[in-house]
DNA sequence: CTGAAAGCGCTTACAG
DNA sequence: CTGAAAGCGCTTACAG
């Protein structure tokens, strides 16, 4: 049924019809009631292609994410969700593939202008640093309200879009920090390597634990930061199993404490540890980031750091929509500080460690 | 730019263009590729909603899902995308939010016409039983190609629609019969109820499970049936862990072994049997259901059963594509034979159990 | 091979 | 308050 058989049904004028069932002014009360009322009852359904193609200004986003959408992405989309649907946008997501033109889909999106702004959730491009991709580049030519959210810059060179996420460096230097204050010197990171990371999570939380490390005096060992088994898809159990166990197989190396670039990478982390007969935490405390709900209840529970999901999409949201009102709006990059979570993964050092 | 700016450009007409970026015949070679190269140079992107709005058949699918989707579901969907891209067919998901009004949006994304066939991923609806819920009536009366996605109906009533989904009873009965021949015989199931859940996955499973006890002649102990803590979470770690800790609570069972209605729903019990003071498997045995890819990592490793998510995803397009070609074809009900996973999580029972 | 025209289902000035 | 008409950007018979 189109706009144009309810308007026939009621005998009024499509033009009345649509203003009654856009809830627009300039039509008399019973006349609308009598246009809903048919509407529900035949089931009109406005065709959204059509609408869309009239409407000018659309009050929709669109959220693009790269590649497999980790458990953590999922719950920030269903909180962006419904922050732009408190606003009264429509939320849509677009699902790009890691290995096909990414750009070039995002460009057609953009392009297309279907969408008021566009949200990148997680990580895009192909992993080089955040502020110097070609993408980055790419995208800063295209003139649009967009955002990146939960992926930051912290390199701190200028940076063309806002950008949203929780504070990495902060909560890799805290995780360290309580590691440390336990008696800790010889502490690991798994999950990341030290080139080419730029703008990364892992990297940015290297780097805390990095300046935590030197903050008190202990210098950074090569040994003990652990590169990714499986740079392809670097936050999965898989990785931390397999970069920890190949770690573990080059021998001894006194390591009291292991701090994981994600709880899931620490989940796999553990399996190597216990593999190679290193029980957690009585021989090596082990640390995750993210917060995700599993580590709550895991033995030993996972200490890590709570990303404030809630906070960055809140906060993800009232940027793009600021930056879609006035379209000139500085960009603006929020870090939010995590919440550290306590767990048993944690102890004092072992004297005779991994 | 629109198709009429690039037809300028090119100095040919708006038809002609739009044959050349479509792929049609009747053009030149040559103008052809002088409409692409500009099309090209310009970043031309046609209109989705105005080229949707006069295409008659949409080569298009839409995916629904209902509530947080689950790691299991979302690898589906992946699997899904691909499935139908190599078809030719575009995916959409459409989230459906669990407490708004399921079967009107469902309607209404039908009712558009934008489709030519429809996936229900998971579960749908209140989870009333998948045959005679409020929801199924009201789909039969819409005459679209539709499919349910790892949900099924076990009871084997006349059922509206295709389905396609992993043996449920069979994998339940199988996870129960590896218990009973190891020497189990107190064996709970934690995640199900035995009432109102006819067609959701763990009634199958319990199902199963039952029939595995009765053919051993073993009768099945309400006592061993634990309820679900959190009902409107059911698949959850926090479900699992509440759950088996409330039954614990109850006093000492004789249980030597517990099934868990999902994977997820095992680590939350792991939990709570952790706490309790009973080790997994040394004083209690425990298998999961689903082969989430954690549970292979986890501490001990989880027995369980795989989901062939592969097969699940192929059949769901080729049952829903051979509807879209032939939509007086006869629903099927498909079901896929899960893969046993052993684990570290299970061994004989010990004399003195939960 | 190419073009002019109709029309997909809507919304929105513009008249009355 | 209501209606007739233009037009959003595309595709597709229909002529040439």
């Amino acid at each position: 049924m189109t706009i144009k058989e309810l308007a026939h049904i009621c005998g009024v004028a499509v033009s009345t019809a649509s203003r009654a069932m856009n809830d627009r002014t300039g039509v008399s009360q019973e006349t609308r009631a009598r246009i809903l009322e048919a509407a529900a009852q035949h089931g009109y359904v406005p065709n959204s292609s059509a609408r869309s193609l009239k409407i000018t200004s659309t009050r929709a986003i669109s959220v693009i994410i790269q590649g497999e959408p980790s458990r953590l992405l999922i719950n920030v989309l269903q909180l962006l969700e419904e922050e732009f649907a408190a606003a009264g946008f429509t939320t849509t997501l677009t699902h790009v593939p890691v290995r096909r033109a990414h750009a070039a889909t995002v460009e057609r999106i953009v392009r297309e202008g279907k969408f008021g702004g566009v949200v990148f959730l997680g990580r895009y491009g192909d992993g080089e640093p955040a502020g110097s991709s070609e993408l980055t580049r790419q995208l800063a030519e295209i003139d649009a309200p967009m955002i990146f959210c939960t992926t930051s810059d912290y390199s701190g060179t200028s940076y063309p879009h806002s950008s949203v996420s929780v504070d990495d460096y902060a909560g890799g230097l805290e995780l360290t920090n309580h590691l440390t204050a336990l008696g800790h010197r010889r502490i690991a990171f798994v999950g990341g390597d030290s080139e080419q990371g730029r703008g990364h999570a892992w990297a940015l939380r290297l780097a805390g634990y990095r300046s935590a490390l030197e903050s008190k005096g202990i210098s950074v060992d090569p040994g003990l930061v652990i590169a990714p088994s499986l740079p392809a898809q670097l936050y999965t159990v898989e990785n931390g199993y397999e970069s920890t166990r190949a770690w573990l197989s080059r021998g001894r190396v006194d390591a009291t404490a292991l701090i994981a670039s994600c709880d899931a990478v620490a989940v796999g982390a553990a399996r190597a540890l216990h593999e190679a007969g290193i029980a957690v935490p009585a021989d090596c405390s082990l640390m995750g980031f993210d917060g995700l709900d599993i580590g709550h209840y895991l033995v030993p529970r996972l200490a890590t750091i709570a990303q404030p999901l809630s906070e960055i999409a809140a906060a993800t949201a009232r940027v793009l929509l600021a930056t879609i009102d006035d379209p000139a709006r500085p960009t603006e990059q929020v870090r939010i500080r995590g919440r550290f979570l306590p767990g048993e993964s944690v102890t004092k050092p072992h004297p005779a460690a991994v």
